[in-house]
DNA sequence: GCGGCGGTCAACCGAAAGGTTGATGTCCAC
DNA sequence: GTGGACATCAACCTTTCGGTTGACCGCCGC
């Protein structure tokens, strides 16, 4: 890399934009380019070239998910790599992060240098992951059997969200007979026998977001 | 008020005070004094004077909870007003934080000079609230206090531990009658028609724990 | 190629939950 | 002492959910 890393902001908080570029701006080898507010301005930022790393929140107040951005971005040739930047950690924002191709995964409480170490090594090429992720991701490999899969998170969060089993195949086009065949499964793994108690369960062990 | 506003920023994440620094020392009637990682930190540094707003943001990682630690700073004489600056808005947040002696109530995603003019708001003495903010409090002035009562959010928090009416009626000692009509009545004034979604409002809301 | 896994769907049944009506009793406020 | 809010329970009915069995397809690894 000859000239500095250059850096997207995309968050919806102005507060969180303007600490980021305190934070970052003061290491020599980063220069924050732009910012975005919106999931979809940072799609379109990314697209122009200009960036080596975008730095993507997850939840933003409106419009598309950061995920969503994150699998546009990358799917263009020579996309800059995305670093997702969030508050929470569950298995379900994870796995829907790591699937959309980002480089890597930071909580927002992180201190300062071990967010531009982060952005060095995801500028590099390399996988950066908060130690609190990369530790549901070892717990995740050591007991596959009861893991959920990506579908049954999926179907657990809305689940979680209060949708009933109708609502859920209707939100993921499917059939009512597939929904509740995941929910066994689920069931099946968790240990429970009812969608409130895996609601509750899923929560303990932070399998989804609240 | 003679010299500059004295600010005290209380927030767990770096990035946040971060950029509530740069966005707040721009103004010059505006010294941020100092920062607290923890709402017990931001406690004991409001005690001893040197303030003259705090900054409070309500979730912290670990700990006591922002509205506890502004009920804290707010008791003493001479104290600091306080300023919630949080992300989310939930009836029971806010009406924790006032109830706790709060200032006023911002939400992260405000705009600078929207959070420099609360800042003043509240340093002048009166009341900073944001837009949304005061959208909510009207509603609930609208509409009569449909809030529900001991015996309901009893029910209601078993049920977000994942029981099922018939162990909710024997862990309270009723019928399942008994429990049923309660979860009619939640449903009711929660606007939900499903344990799972009422469990997801309860929880959105700040009703029950998790 | 074959078996296993993940994902999809159908049909069926019993159990649980949702919804309604109506009733009793207590407590408190006006 | 009358009205209203809260809590309790019963009977009844409809809908949803939980559980099972069985099936088909695509993908991946051996």
């Amino acid at each position: 890399m000859t000239g500095p890393i250059r850096l997207l902001l995309a968050d919806d908080h102005p507060v969180v934009r303007a600490g980021l570029r305190a934070v970052l701006d003061t290491e020599p080898d980063f220069e924050v380019v732009a910012e975005a507010a919106t999931a979809e301005r940072a799609v379109a930022l990314a697209a122009t070239g200009a960036f080596d790393v975008v730095l993507m929140d997850l939840q933003f107040g409106a419009g598309m998910h950061g995920s969503e951005a994150t699998a546009a971005i990358t799917a263009a040739a020579g996309a800059p790599r995305v670093l997702i930047l969030t508050t929470y950690e569950s298995d379900a924002d994870i796995l829907a992060a790591v699937e959309a191709g980002a480089g890597g995964y930071l909580l927002k409480d992180a201190p300062p240098q071990e967010l531009a170490a982060a952005v060095r090594t995801a500028a590099a090429g390399r996988s950066a992951l908060a130690p609190a992720v990369a530790h549901r991701l070892m717990d995740r490999m050591r007991t596959p059997a009861q893991s959920l899969t990506k579908r049954e998170l999926e179907v657990l969060q809305l689940v979680g969200e209060g949708l009933s089993n109708q609502q859920i195949s209707k939100r993921l086009f499917l059939s009512q007979a597939t929904v509740k065949s995941h929910l066994v499964h689920i069931y099946a793994k968790l240990g429970v026998d009812s969608r409130t108690s895996a609601v509750a369960a899923a929560t303990a062990r932070r399998l989804i977001r609240r």
